[in-house]
RNA sequence: UAAGGAAGCUA
C-alpha cells in the first residue's frame, strides 16, 4: 500500500492522472492517505470533476478525511487556481469541526492569495491566534501575487514591529514584487534590511535581488551581485542574461552565456 | 523517507 500510494502521490503532483489512476483502480487495499493522494493528483492537474467523483466515492467507502487530506487538497486548489472548491474545502473544515491549525489557515489563506481572494485571505490571517513567519509570508505573498505593492509592505512594516524574524523566503516576495513595479526606491530599502537583519543570501534570494535590480533598470547593481554569489545556477544567469539583452547590451549577455558555458553551466 | 503550510529567472 505505502509503495503504491508513493507512486499515485508522485505521478499526481507529476501531471500525469492516467498512470496514477491505473496503480489506485488495481489496490485491494487503499488507506486514507491513498485517497487524499489520488484526489490531490485530480486538483493538481485541474481535472476537478474526477476529483470530486472520486471524494464522492471515498465517503461511500467510509473513508474519512483527516486535516492532512485536507491541507493537500487546499494546496493544491491554490496552484490549479480551484477557488470554488477551495472554499468547499474550507467550509468542509469548519463544518466538521476540524481544529484548524496554523498549517491549515495557511494554506487557507495561500490559496485564497493564490486566487485573488485577498481580503478573504486577510480575514484568515486576522483570525489567527499565533502566526509565525510562513502565515506572514504567505498574506505577503498573497498581496503580491495581486500587485498590491502598499498594503504587502505596510503588512512588512507591521511584521518588523512584530516578534517574528522575517526569513529569506519572505524577502524573496517583497523583492520579485519590487521588481514587477520597477519599485527600486524599496527594493533597495529591502536589500538593506536583508543585510540588517544578517539574513543568509541562498541562491535563490540571490537571485530574486539580481532581478529586482535588473528590471528596475540597474543593471551594473545585478551584475555586481551575480559575480559575487558563489554557487550560482541556471535561474541565477537566466534573470541576469535576460535583462542585460531587454537593456540593449546583447553582446554582453552574449559573453555572459559564452562565459558561463566554460564554466559548465548548462542552458535550459 | 507512503499524503502535511509561505519563496527566485523563463514560460
Amino acid at each position: 500500500v505505502n509503495v503504491c500510494t508513493a507512486l499515485i502521490d508522485m505521478y499526481g503532483k507529476g501531471g500525469s492522472t492516467v498512470p496514477a489512476r491505473q496503480i489506485f483502480d488495481r489496490m485491494a487495499h487503499k488507506n486514507v492517505v491513498t485517497w487524499t493522494a489520488m484526489v490531490a493528483g485530480y486538483i493538481h492537474c485541474g481535472e476537478l470533476d474526477r476529483g470530486l467523483e472520486l471524494v464522492h466515492r471515498m465517503l461511500e467507502d467510509n473513508v474519512s478525511p483527516n486535516e492532512i487530506t485536507i491541507l493537500s487538497w487546499v494546496i493544491e486548489c491554490g496552484f490549479a487556481g480551484a477557488l470554488e472548491l477551495g472554499k468547499l474545502l474550507h467550509a468542509y473544515a469548519l463544518k466538521n469541526r476540524f481544529e484548524v491549525s496554523p498549517l491549515l489557515a495557511t494554506a487557507l489563506l495561500d490559496m485564497y492569495g493564490k486566487c485573488g481572494e485577498v481580503r478573504i485571505a486577510r480575514a484568515i490571517f486576522d483570525g489567527m491566534g499565533r502566526r509565525d513567519v510562513a502565515a506572514w509570508t504567505a498574506m505577503i505573498s498573497g498581496y503580491a501575487h495581486s500587485n498590491c505593492l502598499l498594503e504587502a509592505f505596510k503588512l512588512f512594516i507591521h511584521l518588523l514591529s512584530s516578534n517574528i524574524e522575517p526569513n529569506s523566503i519572505t524577502m524573496v516576495n517583497l523583492l520579485v514584487l519590487c521588481g514587477e513595479a520597477g519599485a527600486l526606491h524599496l527594493g533597495k530599502w529591502v536589500h538593506g534590511i536583508m543585510m540588517k537583519l544578517g539574513i543568509e543570501l541562498d541562491v535563490v534570494l540571490a537571485t530574486a535581488l539580481v532581478d529586482m535590480y535588473a528590471k528596475c533598470g540597474e543593471i551594473d547593481q545585478a551584475y555586481q551581485i551575480f559575480v559575487g554569489t558563489r554557487h550560482k545556477d541556471i535561474s541565477m544567469l537566466n534573470a541576469l542574461m535576460g535583462s542585460l539583452a531587454m537593456h540593449g547590451r546583447g553582446k554582453q549577455a552574449w559573453e555572459l552565456f559564452h562565459e558561463m558555458k566554460k564554466q559548465k553551466m548548462t542552458p535550459n
